[in-house]
RNA sequence: GGGCCAUUAGCUCAGUUGGCUAGAGCGCAGUCCUGAUAAGACUGAAGUCCCUGGUUCGAGUCCAGGAUGGCCCA
């Protein structure tokens, strides 16, 4: 006996069940540890931070890593999945400073790094066991009990031997040059974090600023039509007037063609110089052109410094041509400063004509360009604002409560604009909206800054980057050669350090005196050194030093050349690289595990991401592979779309409309969930999260899974079915079970051959499409079979045949939906052999015996399913009803080989049309239109059916209405399936003569022993029908 | 401004190497079937396959240009 199966299903219990069952008998471990020896399948976690709740799209990428392990491992891989976790960074640090009320820097060193850091330990896995419930409940297998952790000595550790190996092969320097910079966490950013934090209509001043030309350079003009009665103006544009103290030098397209425009401001005539493209959208005043010139010209003329130097208090540097000096600024001497200041205009190449005036502001101290810009040539270098943002340089002319000095730069804006509104040098003031790089974090505007970093020189390794991309397969494809490929393509050295505090300390220490660096690989390596006697190396000595900051800031050392001592610089790395360095630093590579690149262990089979780690994680592993071992780190990636809300909007807190996980799961449980995310849409699409989507598969395709299953075990339950037991009777297959086996191996080939292409999505269309065969075809058509009272050859192969199909299809969905599948092996297999594996996961997957799929029979019996299509719709059209049996079914087919496949077929086809033959005529013709004949027809398909009803057919027509009657009976009457009852009839002479010439199969059909004509004796259940206008009174009662 | 993706019925999506009279599900209306089914069948309402060119006997599919939306980058 099977254990009887509820047709409708709870999901949110059963799994429950399933749940516990596997926890109990510690199926995910003996899953991994039964294939141990074999052929490894490694995938790699892309560690979530567990300091925020996991939203729906963190279920969307675990189902996705869950998948393809379980199949794996089902294919007999060895397949130890690890979790990890990602602890260290500035979200955690920006969590702990929020509890705190903590603003700035100097307010976390005021409040101590030790305890700061201490509270960021707790914080980062604050939702830790959030994460672990939500993680299991859907069932994602991985080592929860094991997992890695970032923040762990022996993680940080072999991190720092990455680093040294990239430090002896020069990959690591330090540089000066322009950063994003966050001012309120006050440390830079790496590319791939401002690519994160990009917002679209950001609001900002967008101004024309007035640059007067000196006495001298107007007279250089004096040919191209300038007047030099008249002040001249370069006019420049920017969107950033806190920029403008640091002026040094405009830049021209010496290419351009540029214009001297006359203009009337007020009563006052002036002469402004712009590009000649730009003219009409830059001067918004009536103007004269009074000359024409070309960039060329305008490249080394001077102007007047909107700040000047002499006036303001600034720290000016100039550009040297030192090329040996890590950065080539050298301070201004005061013997060097001149009486007049003036800055040059030069020319630029990145100077364009989209916008602006085709004259651009140079400021050294911000900007990329800028700063290559002053090093060409060799320009003055003012830094006007300090690394938390703040203006450091006061205007002496403005009074106290307008100055700039101390203002965070967006507010200094407005007052800088002010003034030079008041000097008479803006032009024009208004506000644009446009793209501008916020911190990914904090919100902050970006900053693009001039200072010094480190930097891991991976443009060293572009072309290796690329040729090892070449060896990854990623689904999408495009991917590959598009976004990834493009950033590879576009790669610049990764500024991997923080000014920081939690975080992976960056293993270098450097000489007080010689200013000599080294980088430390390891702690064994640190123990070597001359060590200062400090209470942190002692705990290091004893292995109880934390590698974190402060403590290990707190160890020094003698340097090798001079007397002076190496202390660790006070950088912190990008937690990015703390990710990247999973695959090694997970296993403590090389100290523990220093055969992972042998074993299997490295590089991965299959990593899965969401789209966003393009620039992230899959970046950081592919360059940290690449930099040590200059090859790829995983060999397939799926990478995930981005999850919209329903109507295609971007899930955030303040539009609430997050979808939330737990919501989910546990309104519909996770097999639902799971199959929504795997079918709905291919991997890579952009998705739209539909509730009614997650409702709709479950009641499409699970629920009738599920139905199909609980039919089985009904009706075996009911026949005493045991699999196996009944003796040799393939021989006794029909068409019907021979074609729904090959359906299955054709469904295990497809199911096999998507899963092998990281296609979940192609694999789970297919089974839908089998689960709809089985159901609505091969069990609607075989009913009857199952339903027989004999006990025969056919009835076993009929049993034998289904049980196939659902101990298969549960074994090839184990991988997609794990509870059901688990739910029906539990009770079709353990139940029976106890000599099974334990659970449906511990099983092998099905491969697909080819030789029984049958592509004719499959296409006949297609073309069987459009008949019957065809044959329903005729009736419908002559409004004749099923029930009705008709003569005749008269098919028109094409194609010899066709019709002597649906000849074969033609018991199908039948039963499923309600008619006594099927004839086959040459020409569709002679039936189209016929008196007598309902007929329809799909391209060359021709079905007829006869519409004549004979007296005996009729009669046949009421016998199955009676019947049907009386099932509905059984069914009100809240008998069981196996029931037999007594049944009664009072009706006219139609009805008497229907109930005797049908008499068996009414008794067969109902489980009537007796069709008594009259009164039931005794209490029954009545009911009074009118059937083919014939009043029909009819009660059954159950037989002792 | 550049790169990538998407655009097919009211909605969610299929649509192989060009052969299409363009499909499915949901939803809507009606009818039917059913002792597994919250399922299913039939009929109906409904599409400029984003647009414009081109290649071809033939284009939803290939090519070029463009539009809209999304993501990413400047």
């Amino acid at each position: 006996m099977f254990k009887p199966v509820n047709s409708r299903v709870n999901y949110p219990e059963m799994e429950q069940e399933v749940l516990r069952f596997w926890q109990d008998q510690s199926i995910f471990k003996k899953s991994v540890e039964s294939r141990e020896g074999n052929e490894q399948f490694t995938i790699f976690e892309g560690p979530p931070t567990a300091n925020g709740k996991p939203g729906i799209h963190h279920v969307l990428a675990r189902v996705f890593k869950d998948i393809l392990p379980r199949y794996k491992t089902m294919q007999g891989y060895y397949t130890p999945r690890k979790a990890g976790w990602d602890t260290h960074g500035l979200p955690v640090e920006l969590e702990v400073e929020k509890e705190l009320g903590l603003k700035s820097k100097p307010d976390i060193e005021a409040y101590g790094v030790a305890e700061f850091n201490a509270k960021c330990r707790e914080g980062v896995l604050k939702y830790i066991d959030d994460w672990n419930d939500l993680t299991k409940r859907i069932g994602y297998w991985t080592d929860l009990d094991h997992p890695y952790m970032t923040f762990d000595n022996d993680y940080i550790e072999s991190c720092w031997w990455i680093l040294k190996q990239l430090w002896d092969k020069n990959y690591i320097y330090k540089g000066y040059r322009v950063t994003p910079h966050c001012p309120r966490c006050s440390t830079s950013l790496s590319s791939h974090e401002v690519a994160q934090g990009y917002k679209e209509d950001t609001d900002d001043p967008s101004v024309f600023v007035k640059f007067k030309l000196t006495k001298d350079s107007i007279e250089e003009l004096a040919s191209s039509g300038i007047r030099n009665f008249l002040p001249a103006y370069l006019l420049a544009w920017t969107t950033t007037p806190w920029t403008l103290p640091g002026n040094t030098a405009l830049a021209i397209a010496a290419a351009d063609e540029y214009v001297i425009a006359e203009v009337e401001v007020g009563e006052r005539k002036e002469q402004l110089i712009l590009a000649k493209a730009r003219l009409d959208e830059a001067i918004t005043d009536p103007y004269e052109i009074t000359g024409t010139l070309t960039g060329k010209q305008l490249a080394g003329l001077k102007y007047e410094p909107l700040f000047n130097p002499a006036k303001v208090s600034f720290d000016v540097m100039r550009f040297s041509d030192a090329s040996d000096a890590k950065t080539n600024l050298e301070e201004v001497k005061r013997s060097d400063k001149p009486k007049d200041w003036t800055y040059p205009v030069i020319p630029g190449d990145f100077v364009t004509m989209d916008d602006g005036t085709g004259i651009v502001h140079i400021a050294p101290a911000f900007g990329e360009a800028d700063y290559q810009a002053g090093q060409q040539n060799g320009l003055y270098f003012i830094q006007p604002v300090d690394l938390s943002g703040k203006m450091t340089v006061s205007i002496p002319w403005l009074e106290e409560d307008s100055d700039i000095k101390g203002k965070f730069v967006k507010g200094a804006d407005p007052r800088i604009l002010t003034d030079l509104q008041e000097r008479d040098l803006l032009y024009r003031s208004e506000r644009i909206k446009h793209t501008y790089p916020f911190c990914w974090r904090c919100n902050t505007p970006l900053l693009y800054y001039a200072k010094s970093s480190w930097y891991i020189k991976t443009t060293a390794v572009k072309d290796a980057l690329i040729k090892n991309n070449e060896r990854i397969n990623w689904y999408p494809e495009h991917i590959k050669k598009g976004r990834f490929g493009d950033w590879l393509e576009n790669n610049v050295d990764w500024a991997v350090s923080r000014e920081r505090y939690w975080g992976t300390p960056l293993p270098v220490w450097q000489c007080d005196v010689c200013g000599a660096q080294e980088c430390v690989g390891g702690t064994q390596e640190l123990k070597g050194k001359r060590l200062d006697q400090t209470d942190g190396a002692m705990k290091l000595l004893t292995d109880e030093l934390d590698l974190h900051r402060p403590y290990v800031d707190d160890i020094a050392f003698g340097c090798k050349q001079c007397s002076g001592t190496m202390h660790r610089v006070p950088e912190v790395i990008d937690c990015w690289f703390d990710s990247g360095a999973m695959p090694l630093s997970q296993w403590h590579y090389p100290f523990d595990n220093d055969t992972i690149r042998q074993d299997g262990r490295f590089p991965a089979d299959f990593i899965c991401e969401a789209v966003d780690q393009t620039r992230g994680w899959f970046y950081s592993l592919h360059a940290i592979s690449t930099l040590l071992f200059d090859e790829p780190s995983y060999r397939n990636v799926i990478c995930l779309g981005l999850i919209l809300d329903s109507k295609g909007e971007k899930m955030s807190k303040s539009k609430k409309n997050i979808v939330e996980p737990w919501a989910m799961v546990d309104k519909y449980g996770a097999d639902p969930l799971r199959w929504y995310m795997y079918t709905s849409t291919t991997p890579g699409n952009v998705r739209r999260f539909a509730e009614d989507g997650i409702k709709e598969v479950s009641r499409k395709f699970l629920m009738t899974l599920w139905n199909t299953y609980s039919f089985f075990v009904m009706y075996a339950n009911i026949d005493n079915f045991e699999p196996g037991k009944g003796g040799a009777f393939t021989q006794y297959r029909s068409d019907l079970d021979k074609w729904i086996l090959s359906e299955l191996h054709q469904l295990t080939h497809d199911i096999t051959q998507g899963l092998d292409n990281y296609d979940p999505t192609t694999a789970g269309r297919k089974a839908e499409g089998f689960v709809d065969a089985l159901s609505n075809w091969y069990i609607r058509q075989s009913r009857r079979r199952f339903w027989k009272s004999e006990s025969d050859m056919d009835k076993l192969a009929a049993y034998e045949t289904l049980y196939e199909c659902l101990v298969t299809l549960s074994k090839l969905m184990a991988p997609f939906v794990p509870f059901i599948a688990e739910e029906i092996y539990q009770n079709l297999v353990l139940s029976l052999d106890t000599d099974a594996p334990e659970s449906v996961h511990l099983t092998d997957f099905p491969k697909a015996n080819t030789s029984l799929i049958d592509e004719k029979l499959s296409v006949h019996t297609r073309t069987a399913m459009k008949v019957a299509s065809l044959g329903r719709s005729a009736r419908s059209k002559a409004g004749i009803k099923v029930r009705q049996p008709l003569a005749k079914v008269i098919l028109n087919i094409r194609s010899e080989e066709m019709q002597q496949g649906l000849i074969k077929l033609a018991p199908q086809v039948l039963n499923e049309l309600n008619v006594k033959s099927i004839d086959f005529i040459d020409d569709g013709n002679d039936v189209i239109d016929k008196e007598g004949y309902a007929t329809t027809s799909e391209g060359e398909l021709v079905v007829a059916l006869t519409t004549n009803v004979s007296q005996e057919l009729a009669d046949e027509g009421m016998a199955r209405e009676l019947v049907h009657r009386i099932q509905n009976m059984r069914k009100s009457a809240g008998f069981e399936i196996a029931d037999h009852i007594l049944t009664y009839y009072q009706g006219n002479d139609d009805v008497k003569r229907v109930m005797d010439g049908h008499n068996d199969y009414v008794k067969q059909e109902t489980l009537s022993a007796e069709l008594n004509a009259g009164p039931p004796s005794e209490e029954a259940y009545v009911q009074s029908y009118k059937i083919q206008d014939t009043e029909v009174i009819l009660a059954v009662k159950r037989q002792k």
